[in-house]
DNA sequence: GGCTACATGTAACTAGTTACATGATTCC
DNA sequence: GGAATCATGTAACTAGTTACATGTAGCC
């Protein structure tokens, strides 16, 4: 059964192996726990989630909400699980990167030095909120069950790994921005570019 | 003339800064010196030279191929020139993470613990691989003019930068692998976990 | 009634990939 | 003549975003 399906698909699968979930819960668990290794937005995930349960990967119970209208609450079947290990088990293949920050940065040599290093100081920051927020719940994650309902132990390790591999992407990036305003600030090669009040050079 | 386009647009322009080029030319750069910052193919590419050139921001010549039919060589106009800087002063909006390899560390809670370990290995030798490649051309460039024809100063500040981005991504990726096969290893928490040959457990 | 949050969906569009199509030049 | 590389384009499709649409329940 190697049909050709969507990586949101196994995405989908994997959140839902930590808990049962909505889409609407699915939404929210992009936007506040996944969103360092994938998002997706709910006009993407319902339909995904329709044609997992209509291929037997998912399937769904009805529950009322505590506030608003009724939830579709869904799990994975046995299927669902399978066809998640046999993909997890392939090693990635490789997706394209695209960081706009970083074509921005190719143009540093032709901007201004100072609009330069502003934007690295916001970069930075914003970078380094990141890695203090997954700092804080890797420490919550380790730290034996301070979880209200305690995780498996699988979805734990789990849980680790991408805060782990959120944590070394966010250091490496706070690094760059910290090599790159040394660059700008004390090299050589930042010596003959355009200067705010310096028309001469 | 806030035209809104798309950022595979100023990535042509930017990529332009560093000398004229075709389509062609464009193509092999983002597989060969740009894949860790962003990508497009030839078909991608050729419809927005097209566009840029309407709208005024690129031109070409068109010049003899060594080998093969004629080439259509663009270079940035003055327009083109403005407009890339303006895109480039403002810092760029977040962009969404999208990493595979990340939601299959997810899984290797429910995955053997020999198979989530050899494909940690492969992915730490592609990143390896990548680093020292990168390390390699940052040494070339960072050492006074190698290059054939030198490159202008304002280029080769931002080819190192966007190296040196290469560099701290590539191996905070390569110390994420070695901290998650570590956790594999060692950890406790991998402890209760499928292993090959316990079908009990 | 009006506002906010919960909840599920579809439609229209944009960005990006894969596949198709064509032709030049060089090397064997 | 055939294969490989250079070179430019279009067509069809997939993935993802933005906008539209609808309705519930609770609070003020």
């Amino acid at each position: 059964m190697t049909t050709d399906r969507p990586t949101l698909h196994f995405v989908l699968l994997a959140l839902l192996t930590l808990r049962a979930q909505s889409g609407f819960d699915l939404s929210r668990t992009f936007t506040e726990v996944a969103s360092h290794y994938w998002s997706a937005r709910h006009s993407q995930i319902y339909p995904a989630l329709a044609r997992l349960e209509a291929d037997g990967l998912v399937e769904h119970r009805r529950e009322p909400s505590e506030r608003g209208p009724e939830r579709k609450v869904f799990s994975l079947t046995s299927g669902g699980r399978d066809a998640l290990l046999g993909w997890a088990a392939e090693p990635a293949d490789e997706a394209p990167l695209r960081d706009e920050q970083t074509v921005k940065a190719l143009c540093y040599g032709l901007l201004p030095t100072e609009v330069a290093l502003s934007q690295l100081r916001e970069v930075r920051e914003r970078h380094a909120r990141r890695l203090e927020e997954y700092s804080t719940l890797e420490g919550q994650i380790a730290s034996a069950s301070s979880a209200a309902p305690p995780l498996p132990d699988p979805a734990r390790l789990g849980i680790l790994l991408t805060l782990r591999r959120g944590i070394t992407f966010e250091s490496g990036y706070v690094e760059w921005c910290d090599a790159a305003t040394e660059l700008l600030t004390t090299s050589d090669v930042a010596a003959s570019r355009p200067r705010k009040a310096t028309p001469g050079a």
